[in-house]
DNA sequence: AGAATGTTAATTGTTGACAAAATATGGCGG
DNA sequence: CCGCCATATTTTGTCAACAATTAACATTCT
């Protein structure tokens, strides 16, 4: 009996669920403009399904933030604005630095004997990139700093909770707007982080961890204010 | 020019929406257990709407974490378990003792020149229920405080996550576990948290806000440590 | 011309029907 | 009596059609 079967014949997923990852991709990968209407027959043409199929996607997207509804008009890519961009920094925030704290906690208690050698490897590698200037993987490099402490902390919906900030946000003012951060003090706050967590102190982890946050909220800002807004 | 005016007749809201809320209410109200499935045909019977009607509800509650969702089988009342207990007030800590943190931030700026005052009336009111001993008017009297604070932290997204996640904690062996905190224990921390917004100390407010929420979840596991489990 | 109104087109809301999958049923052999 | 396979029933997944609402356009009146 071939046990493994996959791929070919049967589903293993739901249409829906394809739909909904296909039009979420669309939203964060800037096919849908923030602000877009998302219109369903439209969509259900060019994905060759029925209506109903992405009306069901798409109200399963609503709650992440990435789709706002709004009754016998339709749904809309969601518009960021700033003060939100404040606010999902300071959730953001506020759930790294607990994520730090737990990771930093479980080291301690012995429950994450890689966690210390993983995040010292990232680090190298992200001075290597730096000396580089290969952004792309700096970007990569960073994201998996961050994936590395969330899934470290025991907390699997912290972690959940935390990439649909990080998705919401980047539906602010995506059209312009250079990704060219400062790496240099972002390896620094990372190094303090990893020395934090790798000792086990949670509380001073927790205080590397929002220092950083809070820190990249402000180089955002200034990377914001001085982008001369195009509309 | 009329400026209030309201529609009388036809429904503002959509059908799908009011079947969610009934939903959301049969779960946090414990007419569904957890585990148990939501069968769509009984439901749209029930309620007397088209089974796809209701699949568009029961889909728009998944991602607040009530629900699990398995595909060509069903949709089911989440059954938490205490490790994920632990993650909810572990989330929950942080977010409300940011929220504490930014209102006392708001509080300092002049941005919630009311909030010192309603945080001390709703102190007196739960004194005197704990006189009383009332324990219904002190949970509604509690839920206040929390609200008070998470709404003046400017921060309408927070408020959505944290009301969500004390939804999800409720889905915990509601069965038997009775409601009885120890109120006398709350008030103190409550005073601690009410003295440092009122103050305008963000980092004071912050850390009385999380210890609230970590010694709740100390008394909560006491309490469920002595409740004897049924079978 | 411009505002208010009536009419048409497009889009969402809702429903019922059909297809596919999963569960329950029942007989058969061991 | 137990396990197994074929079958019937239930339940979910998907679709296409109908109804209600909104937006766009043309028309009339001042």
């Amino acid at each position: 009996m071939m046990t493994g079967a996959r791929s070919i014949g049967p589903r293993r997923t739901t249409l829906a669920v394809e739909v909904r990852g296909e039009i979420e991709r669309m939203i964060v990968d800037g096919d849908l403009q923030a602000g877009e209407k998302l219109n369903e027959l439209a969509l259900s043409n060019a994905m060759g399904v029925s209506r109903g199929t992405v009306r069901e996607a798409i109200r399963s997207l609503v709650d992440s933030g990435l789709i706002d509804l709004i009754a016998n008009l339709g749904a809309f890519v969601h518009e960021t604005t700033l003060d939100e961009v404040r606010n999902l920094y300071e959730l953001r925030g506020a759930i790294f630095a607990m994520a730090c704290a737990a990771a930093a906690r479980r080291v301690r208690a012995g429950d994450e004997p890689k966690l210390a050698a993983q995040l010292e490897r990232n680090l190298e590698q992200m001075r290597a990139t730096h000396a580089k200037a290969d952004t792309a993987r700096y970007y990569a490099l960073n994201i998996e700093f961050h994936d590395l402490l969330l899934r470290s902390a025991g907390n699997p919906k912290a972690k959940v909770m935390y990439d649909n900030l990080v998705k919401e946000m980047h539906l602010f003012r995506r059209k312009g707007l250079s990704i060219a951060t400062n790496i240099a003090r972002s390896i620094k706050e990372h190094e303090a982080i990893t020395r934090a967590v790798s000792a086990g102190d949670a509380e001073g982890a927790r205080r590397a961890g929002l220092d950083h946050i809070v820190k990249g909220f402000g180089r955002y800002i200034s990377m914001v204010d001085a982008d001369p807004q195009d509309g």
